[in-house]
DNA sequence: TGTACATCAGTGAACGCGCGTTCACTGATGTAC
DNA sequence: TGTACATCAGTGAACGCGCGTTCACTGATGTAC
């Protein structure tokens, strides 16, 4: 509904400043439509398979109306990935906030099995990691990202032992990174299912979470 | 040379034998300069956007030419990566058996500097371990090589502890896992050159080898 | 020895495909008067 | 109120590209006689 405002003098002008920022909404949820497909999309095959095509078909839309919206796939993608970004540094922190104080196994099992859950923003962090072409802005992007992991994961360490912030550091970075390997290396476990895979990867991930502890 | 057989009767028929047998040594070493070609460009690019056209220009040949020697591209690649995970293998069961018992650091810092100097073997791997749409076959190869590797790091950790082999294989699947991650997650590592990541990468892993150490 | 033939590595051109992107058009909605 | 016009989301068709793969041909080498 327009809501018109009683100190209008120029009625016209400010009611179409309403109509537009109104049409300015429904654009931009529109556009979260379209990101919505894509992370749908992301979820059943492989990154860099994705096609515009794809996320079109799954958003119920002509491919060419993309374009209405993002300028271009990068554009779209990258919109895709920050947000499922901004999602698993938000979990990280609510799991870290809400954990006992140094509870570092219970912290890996609920991170790593939303990471397992939430399979399609695992996915676009390790394409973007291995990806050697990328822009100097989406490495920026991407370590940003990387950072506020980190910076989540030492609030976890500090929690737990109270040393000096550069070695609480290093300890986050080798701690990140080897929850992702679990996730990498597991990942295509041949001849388990589903269940199976997820109990091996919580598994070796608690072990790791173990060795971290003393 | 062709070496002839001094009990040869049917001369024609062997010299005939000896000759195929050196045309199919030739076709092979043909095929193995089309597969070092392939290591060469996989160096150089990710490897879902190498070509056949790519290899063909790296070893100096047609595209069409490679069909006398692959039937198709998966037969090829395979191919490379096997060759590649062999040579991983090789290298880590050389640094195994030369190292100190239980020198798990020194071994760590080996094993990664390989991988690092040798970086197309470990981008195949990681590769094959996040493409969900491998064959069973494929699946099955790629597995034996992981197991072939934490054959590796369970000789190591007996050799540290000397502990059952259930509970080392499990060590080793976690220490391999984790990394894997290091090598992955500190690839792209923004505003640092070349020597950075690498020293960065043998600090963390440095750090993850300590952890195992206990 | 020379000559006709077989083999086969190597190739440039072409095929069919899916892709990202652009274009010209339609049709619905709102505006001006 | 009706009518001419503007805006713009949505679209099917098309473009240009690189890809894996196939095809028809060439030319070098060896064989048969």
């Amino acid at each position: 509904m327009i809501t018109e405002n009683s100190e209008n003098k120029k009625g016209t002008a400010k009611r179409k400043t309403a109509f537009s920022s109104l049409k300015a909404q429904e654009k931009r949820a529109r556009q979260d439509v379209i990101v919505d497909a894509a992370q749908r999309v992301f979820a059943t095959k492989p990154f860099n398979k994705v096609s515009i095509r794809d996320v079109a078909r799954e958003a119920g839309i002509s491919h060419a109306s993309i374009y209405r919206y993002f300028p271009d796939q990068q554009a779209l993608f990258v919109e895709a990935f920050l947000r499922g970004a901004k999602e698993i540094v938000q979990v990280l922190d609510d799991i870290v906030r809400n954990s006992e104080q140094g509870d570092i196994e219970k912290v890996t099992e609920e991170f790593v099995t939303y990471l397992i859950e939430n399979d399609q923003y695992f996915r676009m962090m390790t394409h973007f990691m291995l990806d050697g072409s990328l822009s100097a802005e989406m490495v920026e992007k991407l370590n940003a990202m990387e950072r506020l992991l980190f910076d989540e994961f030492d609030k976890l360490f500090r929690k737990m032992t109270g040393e000096g912030e550069g070695e609480v550091r290093l300890l986050s970075h080798a701690f990140f990174a080897a929850l992702n390997g679990v996730l990498i290396t597991f990942r295509n476990y041949p001849g388990r299912n589903r269940e199976e895979v997820i109990r091996h990867m919580r598994r070796i991930a608690g072990i790791i979470a173990n060795k971290f502890k003393a």
